[in-house]
DNA sequence: CTAATATGTGAGGGTAGCCTCACATTGGAG
DNA sequence: CTCCAATGTGAGGCTACCCTCACATATTAG
């Protein structure tokens, strides 16, 4: 009796349309937090950027926090593959060539997806604690990076250093948005430049 | 006849109650701003927590935007001030010691005034541009800064240069954030190590 | 074809926030 | 003391938003 109730809020999509209706929802979704933030955004803007009504928006996601979790775990995984690319090919990278894949290379997976930035932000203060396990995560990643390309490490300084290494990376991407172009292109490469000296320090440490 | 209106919203304080209710309104305003950001403070809360009405606020400040401009130009002036100290000390020091100023001091300063972050960050998407402003003239202090302490250096690397040590302050007060004590403690001193390295290196071209 | 379920719709309920307004109180000047 | 501008007050107008609901349409199963 109380298994399924027809018009119920929140129900994954099982036909075809639907899924397409999910993923029209979340691109414009997407597009909305990019250009005004999260509080700024609509619901009734992002039912009307994908063609639909309010009503079929809120058919499959019954919060506006849950449209944000959807594109935050979408996210989240695939950062995680890019990590995981990044891991698997750190040992054959010298300190340049590491720093450059961290700070240019991720830079790029956000200029693909542009609202990962704005929304692991807001994921820090909602409820589901998804901002900090993706941060969390993160700092795994790059520790087991730093491990593979500073052996001689103490254990003890690899958190730390992971920790270092995140920021200079949150700065790659804030860099990503100066003006004029030549001015950003120099700063990015002052800030490639800053990474590999530390990098290459952590990594003469014995 | 229209020189001067009795209820007019968005009056400057002349007497000395007024300005007392000033100060507690953006101390209140400060609070609210901290703890629950720009966009989920309300001007109600703000006026109860200053022990005033919401009438009362109004009277001083005709928008919520207009708090936020009075908190951050107050804290503008502060830091103005503080970069001033920092560059009249900077050809007494040494590149450790200008790295540790620019990173512990800079944060501390921050500590002292827990809005100031939460507001520059909203601050560059108010109309006035006022946030852009704060950046802009903190870069102009950090040029001036590596002028001085690496003045081999080209005048056309010290934008970018500047850039890059201003994002490592941020990062700076981003770790500030950070538990437990002792790793934090750890990733900031990693962190002014860092910008020791590239500091040194700055120094040493010609 | 028919029944059943998924999907689609938009008016509107409820709420909360920004700001106004008409009026009360205070305190200093003459 | 008297007057007037400065300051103080809070109910409420207006708006915008989140979300619900009763019902319509589309699509699949049998």
């Amino acid at each position: 009796m109380a298994s399924q109730n027809t018009s119920q809020a929140g129900r994954a999509p099982s036909r075809r349309r639907g899924h397409e209706r999910v993923a029209a929802l979340l691109a414009a979704a997407s597009d909305c937090f990019v250009e005004k933030g999260y509080d700024a955004t609509t619901m009734t803007e992002i039912a009307a950027r994908a063609g639909a009504s309010i009503g079929s928006l809120y058919q499959f996601f019954p919060t506006k926090e849950s449209v944000a979790e959807a594109l935050i775990t979408g996210h989240a995984n695939g950062l995680n593959e890019h990590m995981e690319r990044l891991l698997a090919q750190t040992p054959d990278w010298t300190t340049e060539e590491l720093a450059d894949h961290l700070l240019r290379a991720f830079a790029d997976y956000r200029k693909r997806h542009p609202a990962f930035v704005a929304l692991v932000e807001v994921a820090g203060s909602l409820p589901s604690m998804l901002g900090r396990t993706i941060r969390q995560r993160m700092r795994d990643y790059l520790s087991q990076i730093l491990a593979i390309h500073a052996p001689g490490l103490p254990a003890g300084d690899l958190r730390p250093a992971a920790m270092v290494v995140q920021q200079l990376m949150k700065a790659a991407v804030a860099l990503d948005g100066e003006q004029p172009a030549t001015l950003r292109k120099a700063a990015q490469n002052q800030l490639q430049h800053a990474l590999s000296l530390y990098l290459g320090q952590l990594a003469a440490r014995r």
